[in-house]
DNA sequence: AAACAAAATATTGTTGACAATATACTAAAC
DNA sequence: GTTTAGTATATTGTCAACAATATTTTGTTT
């Protein structure tokens, strides 16, 4: 009773003044995040990037034992990411990269729709011309890329052409919404993303279109537009798969079990 | 290499003909949930239905204690509850039931709206005859609830109504979405439903439009009013904070801040 | 009495051990 | 040779103990 709002109040910060020390930078880190935390970074990384393929088992004690942390973490990082859609559990027999269905990936691009939707409209109320600038260099860049066909240099400009537009919207909640969906796309688009190269000019129209509604500042513009993007993108990822039925095994199976 | 496919094989279910007796559901509920599952389903049922108010901490061995389970199972489901938003997380502090700030909240309407909007175009196109049933029953209901300004019969179809249309829509990974935001945003809406009774008519009569435009198969008018819808409800929610900034209390006020 | 310091307590973070279950292996039967 | 049963191994699920950190209490000084 003594001090109620005690309990809410963010704890200060430790004041002591740290010199930015290699040393000292390794200990905020252990003040700030426990294991579990770096543990759940460290796998979600690695599912992200590929080096964890969808589908892999994930041997809890061989992680423990990679990252020198007991399996408690692991667990406990291995929950989250469950919850967050990267990984599939079955009770005793662990946890595995989730894989995504065609089926699932096209529920997903329906919501990553109204989610970048939604983006548009915002980003368009709100942009920065800071922002702006930024989205203008990227489509300049897609341009290069697009006119050489060149995936390779296409795919990371594409991915950061919609964090930026993430942002531009101001919404911390939408952007951490989006972030999410298409984190578990990528598990899905990885795979058939190098085919996709004929698609790229298309896909360059569409972002030069969307800046240019964003930066006139039309919200309703700006939102179909991100809409149908996203949808298109969709079909030419199902016309992709569907038209090249055979995109046979280049990459090596998982080593099963 | 003997049996690669294996892996991503479902289990076979447990085909043993187990009778429905209480004790063999007992036995099927140990087989499929892990006692972290259940601690997380537990306190989700407890911080959803108020049991627990926002920005209550909750005691780790006082959990386990309560629910007959060691500190394991109680911080992997806290991960879990933290991942999904319900929760907040502060290093060797604990973990509280979370607190949508009316600017946290102002931005997750803007999300719901976007997934409404698509699940409005999604049921429009894909809902059945007798969902429609359904949801013109709930909206019966809603008229009288709307006469004697009910809000406390008015509430529970309030929730029917969109449930049921986010099942119609036939889109898995949005109905999850839809619900995760929904369950974050009634940590905050509890406080303040029972202040909102005066906008039950208007709410009506847009629902009533809903299914008017969902019977039609009209996908864009659909979209658009559940686009509308959220976005008014949050404008309504709003007003009333602001307008009532001296809050009545007839309802007990909860301790908190 | 108020403010500070230090000890005592409580709570979280992490670990290793054990139990329960699933997987892999071996050998017998057909 | 294939299948089946039984055994051995590996892996996950759970728990209890310990370490690290935070909170409360107590005692002292002013």
């Amino acid at each position: 009773m003594a001090v109620p709002a005690r309990q809410q109040m963010p704890r200060p910060k430790h004041t002591q003044s740290t010199p930015p020390t290699a040393h000292g930078v390794a200990i905020d880190m252990l003040r700030e995040h426990s294991l579990t935390t770096l543990v759940q970074r460290e796998l979600e990384r690695q599912i992200v990037s590929g080096e964890l393929e969808a589908g892999a088992k994930l041997n809890e004690a061989e992680i423990a034992g990679e990252l020198r942390v007991s399996r408690g973490p692991v667990r406990e990082a291995c929950r989250a990411l469950y919850q967050s859609g990267l990984l599939r559990a079955e009770k005793n027999r662990g946890v595995f990269v989730r894989q995504i269905t065609i089926e699932e990936a096209y529920e997903i691009y329906e919501v990553r729709a109204a989610l970048d939707g939604m983006i548009g409209r915002l980003a368009a109320k709100r942009i920065q011309p800071q922002q702006l600038q930024r989205l203008r260099e990227i489509v300049k860049r897609m341009h290069v890329a697009s006119r050489g066909l060149d995936a390779d240099a296409y795919f990371p400009l594409n991915i950061q052409f919609h964090e930026v537009l993430g942002e531009a919207a101001g919404n911390q909640a939408l952007l951490q919404n989006y972030q999410r969906i298409v984190n578990e796309l990528n598990l899905y688009r990885r795979e058939v993303i190098a085919r996709s190269a004929e698609s790229i000019p298309e896909s360059t129209k569409d972002h030069e279109e969307i800046v240019n509604a964003v930066a006139k500042g039309d919200e309703v513009l700006a939102g179909r537009l991100l809409f149908e993007h996203v949808l298109n993108g969709r079909e030419r990822l199902h016309r992709v798969l569907h038209e090249t039925p055979a995109p046979r095994a280049k990459v090596a199976r998982k080593s099963a079990t």
